[in-house]
Parts: structure tokens; C-alpha cells; sequence
DNA sequence: CGTAGTTACGTACGCCGTACGCAGTGCGAT
DNA sequence: ATCGCACTGCGTACGGCGTACGTAACTACG
């Protein structure tokens, strides 16, 4: 029979070998590394059990002696890139900083690979790197004086908003990917509807921040930069009104 | 020739009708509540032009003389369930509670369409409904003396909070959907990983938080609440660091 | 040394989105 | 009044997908 039982498992806890049969001819590694690297350049949906097999130059079914589901494809995946965190030894201290540079490198880390926001919310668990991930957060929050549940609630704020910003600039580009039409045509196409819809009078408030905006150019780096600081504002002051 | 060209275009642009020929059987409306439908018993995944014909009773071709492309269908769908707020005629002139209500509303959608929050972030242009919606929350923060700029961060972070907050709730949900196991079963393996990891003592701090976890049960409501009003307490109060 | 458990992988099934073509329908122009 | 054409409905088909299953080769363990 070819691969295990579709029992409830968890892909962390299935080993990689067991010893008996012939030497594999690749590592769970090496398959989700060739999965980033197509969806890095092509995208995530262009990461198919047949695309990745022929990056790898062997036969579909093999992939399903590694990974036994494509969804867990995906967690692997994940995991790997939440590798690229870089965590220095200790925490530094000053939990504001620490956690606002963790921010930055996720921010940065979703920039290089494109497609991690967007299958984060859904391929998400207790992977080693995110368990990694979460104890030193957990470490940089310790000088914190708040309940644990509330520091669980600060990081993924953060987290959380660190994706949102991310997905929500990457949305169109990612969108446009497939499209019969360009990126830039797509985009040309939305503002002119929404400049039309504006016109028309029915969204007076719109129309004047609109009027407005083009006075302030966005610096994107800025505006993330300044997002986060209030959210971490808003975890080292009472709440005011429940 | 059924449907029209592919040509870069906004569905919102496009008119259902031009006048000639056949009265048709449905209206763009009918097709979009029946994929709501279905996408609310089933889940998102089972949303498809096939499904939704069945649903209807009429050929899957016949869709495209409605809908010229799928993901059309699914910024129909999130369009369609946006019009679910209910706004006032006039903002109270207090803009905290305007804005903690309509988050509030915003939440109570999600749970109404577990599949929103997940293709929110792909699918989310500026619709009829969103148009509405941005229009309505600007004239909530008219009181609010800060540039139009960021006033349109504050709705973006409001949104995106509501966003990851239900998104995260329903990821384990939505994923054990069509998984060969039950969604008890998932959490069940995914717990006794979590605890065997921490059982290893790699993990300190995350111990420490799951030793005190128990004593506190989690109200999500009372979570989410209180996130709100933090965020919004962040936009109340200047930066203290950048 | 047999044999059980593994690896590699070809084939096949049932889904998917959608291009294309044809028949029938009814409005607009002549 | 009638002709033409834009439109509707929809069957067929193509190229993709995830993956169940079967087969053959291989190797570590009892």
C-alpha cells in the first residue's frame, strides 16, 4: 500500500523515516522547498502536487510518501518560511522594541514570499517554528506586568495586523495574477469605477477625502511603522471604556 | 457568442441588461443568494458554478451570460452580505460608539457567513455595499479632528481587526471541513501535539502560560470588545513612540 | 532468509473553471 | 411587417486539479 492510513494526525508528529525500505530519493525538506520556490516566483495556486513533482523531476504520487494531504503541503510550507525569523539569544529588555522589530521581520518576511498572508489564517497551528516563534514572544513580554491571556491577546494583535496590512496590499496583485488582463489594466479599471461612482455625488465624504488625499502621498513603511506603535500604545494603557 | 469578451472590466460596471433578446430566467441577485446559500451550509469550498446551476436547476453555462468569471461571483457574494449592515440614517455624533457598533455588526456577519472572513482579504474591491459602508463610517468620524488619511487607517484597522479576529476563531473550524476526520478529532490531535511539545521543557514560557490558562476561561465577546476598544483608545491618544 | 513495510510511480476517477458552438428568442431598424 | 442580430440557455469538451489504488522493486528486521 502506498502511503499511511488517513488517520487523525498531525504532520509534526509523523515521523519522516521509520527505517525499513529503500533510501528515499528526497527529504520532506527538499519537497517544501521546491513548493516555496514555485510559489515565490508563480504563486500559490500555481503549487500543484504535479508542478511540484516535475520541479523535483520525479512521479506525482511520490510526493504522498512525504506529505500526505496537500493542505499539509501548505503547513510545511509555513513553518519553513516562519524559519526566517531571526531571534537573537534574549530578549533585549524592552518588550515594545523586541516586539516591534518581530513586526517588522514578519512584514518582511511576507514581502519575500508573497503568498504567506494570504494562506496564514488557514494554515496555521502549532508548528515547531511557530511554537518557536510564540515562546520567544512570550519571552520578550515577560518584563510585562498584565495577565498571561492579555499577552497572548498582544501578540496576535500584532500578528494579526501585521497579515492583514500585508494581504491587504498584496490583494490586488495577487487578485491580478491569472487575470486575462494586466495588473496595471486591473487597477486602471477599479479606480476609474470608483472615481465614476464618486462623481456621481451620492458619497460626499468620499469624494472629500479623496479631494484630499492626493496632497499626502502614502509611505507605506511609515504608515506600518506608525499602525503598529498605536497598537502597542493601546496594550500599555487602561482601556478607558469597555 | 454567449457571455461577452474578456476584457479588463469591473462586474459592478457592467449592466445585467441591455434589451435585446430572451427575457432571462434569472436575475444576477438569484444566482448570488443561491451561492450564499450554499456557501453557508457547505462552506466556500463547495461554491462552485456547478453546484450553484444544481442549486438554481439550470445548465452551468447558463451562468456566464450572468456572471463573466468566478471570482465575479465571489465579490458578488461578499457585496451581497456587506449590504447586511445596518446603518442609521445619521451617525450618533459620538464616533467611539459608532465605530465599536459597526464593528460589532461586522462580526456578527462573519458568524452569520463563516466563509467571509476568509475571502474578504481576495475578494473585497470597492463595491456598491463597500462604498456604502466607507461612506457611513467617514460620516461617523467627521467629529474626529486627525487628517482624512488617517482616518482611513483607523477604518482599515478596525476592519482588519474584525477580520483576523473572526478569521482566526473559524480557521480550525473551516478546516476540518472535508477533512477524512471530524473537527473534534482535529483539535483533539493538534491539543495532545501542543502538550507533548510543552511536555518537553524547550518551551518555558509557553508552560508557564498554559499552567495559568485554566484558571481563566476565555469569553471571546468580552475579548473582542475589549480589543476594539483598545484600538480605538490608540487613535484617541497621540503616538508616544514612532 | 523470508517477509513485511517501504519507495517509486502509472493509471484512473471525479471534481473543477470555462472556451466554444448551436438552437431558439424577441427587440430595433428598415 | 420583416429581417437581422444580440442575446439566452445549455451540451460538449479540454486541460487542469487532488488523490485512491495497484504494481514492482527494494531493504531492514525477526
Amino acid at each position: 500500500m502506498a502511503g499511511r492510513a488517513a488517520v487523525p494526525e498531525v504532520i509534526w508528529a509523523r515521523p519522516e523515516r521509520t527505517g525499513r525500505g529503500p533510501k528515499p530519493a528526497y527529504s520532506r525538506r527538499d519537497i517544501v522547498d521546491a513548493a516555496v520556490r514555485i510559489a515565490d516566483a508563480d504563486g500559490i495556486d500555481a503549487v500543484s502536487m504535479r508542478r511540484v513533482a516535475a520541479e523535483l523531476g520525479c512521479g506525482t504520487m511520490s510526493l504522498y510518501n512525504y506529505v500526505p494531504r496537500k493542505e499539509d503541503l501548505y503547513e510545511l510550507m509555513v513553518d519553513a518560511v516562519s524559519g526566517e525569523y531571526e531571534l537573537p539569544e534574549e530578549p533585549s529588555g524592552d518588550w515594545r522594541a523586541d516586539m516591534t522589530a518581530i513586526a517588522h521581520q514578519g512584514r518582511a518576511i511576507m514581502y519575500r514570499h508573497p503568498w504567506l498572508a494570504r494562506i496564514m489564517t488557514t494554515a496555521y497551528g502549532f508548528s515547531p517554528n511557530a511554537l518557536r516563534f510564540l515562546e520567544w514572544c512570550l519571552g520578550c513580554l515577560a518584563p510585562l506586568d498584565v495577565p498571561a491571556g492579555l499577552k497572548m491577546q498582544l501578540i496576535a494583535m500584532v500578528n494579526g495586523t501585521v497579515m492583514a496590512t500585508v494581504a491587504n496590499e498584496q490583494a490586488i496583485a495577487e487578485r491580478a495574477r491569472g487575470l486575462p488582463w494586466s495588473e496595471a489594466e486591473e487597477q486602471a479599471v477599479r479606480g476609474a469605477y470608483l472615481m465614476s461612482q464618486v462623481a456621481g455625488g451620492r458619497y460626499p465624504h468620499l469624494a472629500g477625502l479623496l479631494a484630499e488625499a492626493p496632497a499626502a502621498p502614502v509611505d507605506a513603511d511609515e504608515i506600518f511603522a506608525m499602525t503598529i506603535a498605536r497598537l502597542l500604545d493601546s496594550f500599555d494603557t487602561p482601556v478607558t471604556r469597555a
